[in-house]
DNA sequence: CGCAGGTTTTGTCTAGGACAAATTAAGGTG
DNA sequence: CACCTTAATTTGTCCTAGACAAAACCTGCG
């Protein structure tokens, strides 16, 4: 029970800082400055890997490491996102205070309650607005939430556990869907992030495409693979804003090389919004941009049969 | 769509192999031998990819790395598992052919075929045998499949997405139990696979227990947070075969100094078969077995007020 | 205010060396 | 021949320290 200490393995697992990067960061400005075992290998104290761990989430909020290493424990509390969060492009109507109280029972750990709010949701509002105006922007607080160190990572995950269950039921409820586009959904292999496709699936099933999902962190051959195997018309991904942004390019890239060029590439999530455009792959910044592209392509595709998509 | 060449951390992405595994292999064995860019960094091209993914399946089976890097190519697709396969301790009646048809649903990529399969044979068994005789043995021989290269990767994710799905959706139509042990239930940062979690949890349910499903790959401090916040009585976790063995005692060492001693830790799965016991953590080889000690347990709590677990 | 240019910051790669833990092989001994 | 103990080997991870490209930031000019 009483605290351990780290090796640079598990502190890189529970950090998200690679062993490069921790091991240049205390070249360079001297923390972490970890304690050496009998064996001369870094043994990080807890402090400092709670503080590696804020650390990590300030810059996630794009503050610059240099800044943040120079800084003394006190101050770190203190500071602000740097960006202005992107203003919330919701419905205007969106029902803040049920949502807060969504929040406070994730909050609680009363998960019944929660599932019972959620049921009840999306029983009220039907599919679409209950993934528009409850998940989405749930979801969203919470990755806000999570970035404040208002809610912790296992609270999170609740989170995401339960409000998964409840989409995948109502997912299953609908008709299945054969024909038009045919659409891949799956991640990369570092975003384990999978609410996000979820909710994607679930617009993209209601406007009758078929999806195919294949949950999250895949191989990028694999991607391709397994999009030729399932004869699709579109691979789609989601990146979480956790995920690291200097990657993305990257990954698109080399995915759009491996894909035949008549299969779309389409990505979302909160982790692309301010990402460079790659040829070749669509972006989208909201769910309903998505749902609306989904709409032009059949549309485009039923005027003029097999159209190559660009 | 011409074959690009893999940067090292590419490489590590896809394979599960380390850069510094890579490097070594080289240093050591001459194998892999990648290509180097203009910036004389090392460039995988595709066959020594393929190739290691080969060598990673191969030691996954309890091969050796030195052999396997000294045999030619053609020799690696020949090679068998080296360990014997346990025996599948299922009951006498598995409906063989039954599952055959099933697997190969899948492997026709017919989602909708397998999920109403999977459905049927929910409502015909109930959930205790649908979980014990149809999905468990599935999950088994897709291991197996995996293993031999009959499945690709693409292939599982699509039967344990869908499997997923059949499970959590009958799990939500049981009552929600209050009492009894609360179970705290999820994985480990590297290990993905949460299906197993996902019968455990069914049948935990039908028990009578609580369960408080908190996803897969949660770091180990905050399993210990996420257990005390939710007064867990046992947290159980699941290793899948594909984790790797050698890790798994330091993870579940550490894991158990974090926890209060009162709370038990329960761990199962496929991975814990040839794993030393760890004082204070409870082993299963089998659902049945969790079962069965959860029966116990309740008897045991039942008996005598608070239990101080072993 | 916006853009071109130079400068600093930052992460990732490289090389080879060292060592402990795991595994296999070898040498008895009952 | 089975079994245990000890020695040799295999193998992964860690270490240091240097290099460099890409990104982010600043600065001056239009």
């Amino acid at each position: 029970m009483n605290a351990p200490n780290f090796s640079i393995a598990a502190v890189e697992r529970d950090t998200g800082l690679s062993k490069d990067v921790l091991r240049m960061w205390e070249r360079r400005y001297g923390f972490p400055l970890p304690l050496r075992d009998a064996n001369g290998e870094r043994a990080y104290p807890s402090e400092q890997v709670e503080r590696l761990r804020q650390i990590k989430r300030l810059m996630d909020q794009g503050h610059r490491p240099g800044k943040l290493l120079a800084l003394p424990v006190e101050a770190l509390a203190e500071l602000a996102p740097r960006y202005a969060r992107p203003a919330y492009s919701e419905a205007v109507t969106v029902d803040e205070q049920g949502l807060s109280e969504m929040l406070a029972l994730i909050k609680q750990h009363d998960a019944n309650a929660y599932l019972q709010t959620l049921q009840q949701r999306l029983a009220r509002l039907g599919l679409q607005h209950f993934v528009q105006d409850i998940v989405a922007p749930l979801s969203r607080r919470v990755g806000d939430a999570w970035e404040d160190g208002r809610f912790k990572v296992f609270e999170e995950h609740l989170f995401t556990e339960l409000s998964k269950r409840v989409l995948r039921q109502a997912i299953a409820t609908l008709p299945a869907a054969i024909g038009s586009p045919r659409i891949v959904l799956t991640s990369v292999p570092d975003e384990q992030h999978g609410l996000g496709l979820l909710m994607a699936e679930a617009l993209f099933a209601l406007e009758g495409a078929e999806c195919i999902p294949l949950g999250t962190q895949m191989p990028l051959i694999e991607i391709a693979h397994a999009a030729q195997a399932h004869r699709a018309d579109i691979v789609a991904l989601s990146f979480s804003t956790a995920f690291p942004h200097r990657h993305i390019p990257a990954h698109l890239e080399q995915l759009r090389r491996m894909l035949p060029d008549d299969i779309g590439l389409w990505v979302g999530g909160g982790g692309v919004s301010r990402i460079a455009p790659v040829p070749g792959v669509n972006f989208f910044s909201s769910l309903d941009d998505g749902v609306k592209a989904l709409n032009a392509w059949v549309k485009a595709q039923s005027g003029s049969g097999t159209v190559r998509q660009t």
